[in-house]
DNA sequence: AACCTGAGTGAACAACTGTTCACAGTATGA
DNA sequence: TCATACTGTGAACAGTTGTTCACTCAGGTT
């Protein structure tokens, strides 16, 4: 924002021999996904404090070092580009998932451990928290669609692993899925309090984790009472 | 969009005698009032598919069938207009809170009343909802910090309510809050459910609304089962 | 060697933006 | 009755935007 002021001082400087942008003798699908990372990046970057539905091609193009018309070359809309990042943004949650399936098997208390591995999982990676949490609700239709598709996977995975648990095991199937989706939401709500916690009090964040197992706690304990739908109604 | 040709199609016929805004001697303040309430209500129109970030000045005139600079007499930045509606969409909501209130004396399911109220309610102020539920990740951070704390208080008065209640009297205030929590996070995601239910397949409504009272039933049944935070841990 | 492909460039376009300005016209208070 | 206060106006400002264009020039191919 601050260094544009290489606009050629002088004036029709502007048949200068243009330095080319890969020196060495890179692959050529290499270097193109190397621009096209860049912009994924510098968007994802503006998006911290952007919303999707205001981030601008110039915008990105700029982030990433490149000229405006570059962008056309990756993706068509700014619609695409969100696309992508919604990919990304689940290939990430879909590790989280994996970390806490491992650590629940070695320790006795799995909600704490979940929790704990939830809480570490956001802490490095925010940007695609806060950006899944945010562009769930976005204006920009396509990118809310695969947010909403993504999630109900999620939730769907979640409810084959709730399957095997002692307490859930002779449920019906809608039962699982209806506390799955309970279990997201809360997942979901955590990331939004844990984010912003981070980046105005980060000294609170153990009230959060705090805070979520005692939920976590509290549906895990509604499994005890809850009387699985037998027939209609 | 269609109409901009209303340019004075000739030269220099700028000096017009300019149309009176208020033919009828209407007191002053009622006059001013009734455009800022066309600010308002336009721009709420235009947040249907809109973010509160990516609002522009100048649409929202438009909207409003008002000059731009008009929109200075009544707001100094777009985020006191976004403001207002934080404190109109809670209105809106508090006046939920009491048709459920009433509802419920009279009913002996208070859980269907309660689902059955809110989903009318969402269903006839889909913009303030949809609002609440989209500008709560909004990077427009006063805007945000509005609704987390309208929100946060909205949660207290349920759990106050909650109090009253049979099952629930006995508990420590803490864990009448969470449980609050919960249900507010139910009723934020039943919103969102809802209001895409209702602009892409409408006769699915009666679907969320059985789904949520399920949801609220365990919950509750959750209630049951819980034992009460005695000491510390 | 010569050729082609295609990623990245800078310039140009019209369209739009936020904000300020002097001004007009009226309801209000003297 | 006149003067004041104040809402709304249209014009103007400098910026920024999305998109297209002809172009260069390196990598890959023949």
């Amino acid at each position: 924002m601050s260094e544009q002021l290489c606009q050629t001082g002088g004036s029709t400087l502007a048949l200068v021999p243009r330095p080319p942008r890969s020196r060495h003798d890179e692959p050529r699908s290499v270097d193109k996904s190397r621009t096209r990372r860049a912009l994924l990046d510098g968007a994802l970057d503006l998006l911290r404090d952007r919303s999707l539905d205001n981030l601008g091609i110039r915008e990105v193009t700029r982030a990433a070092g490149v000229a405006p018309a570059a962008f056309y070359r990756h993706f068509q809309r700014i619609d695409d580009l969100g696309l992508v990042l919604v990919e990304e943004a689940f290939a990430t949650l879909r590790e989280l998932m994996n970390e806490a399936r491992t650590g629940a098997a070695a320790t006795d208390d799995i909600i704490h451990n979940s929790v704990t591995v939830l809480v570490a999982h956001v802490r490095s990676h925010q940007d695609h928290y806060r950006f899944i949490a945010r562009e769930q609700f976005s204006p920009v239709v396509p990118v809310k669609l695969a947010i909403r598709r993504e999630i109900k996977l999620f939730a769907t995975e979640l409810s084959t692993d709730l399957a095997r648990l002692p307490v859930t095991n002779t449920w019906p199937t809608p039962d699982l899925v209806m506390l799955a989706d309970l279990i997201v939401g809360l997942m979901v709500d955590t990331a939004k309090r844990l984010l912003d916690v981070l980046e105005e009090a980060p000294e609170r964040e153990p009230e959060v984790v705090r805070e979520t197992e005692r939920r976590l706690r509290y549906l895990s304990f509604g499994a005890t009472a809850w009387h699985p739908t037998p027939g209609p109604h």
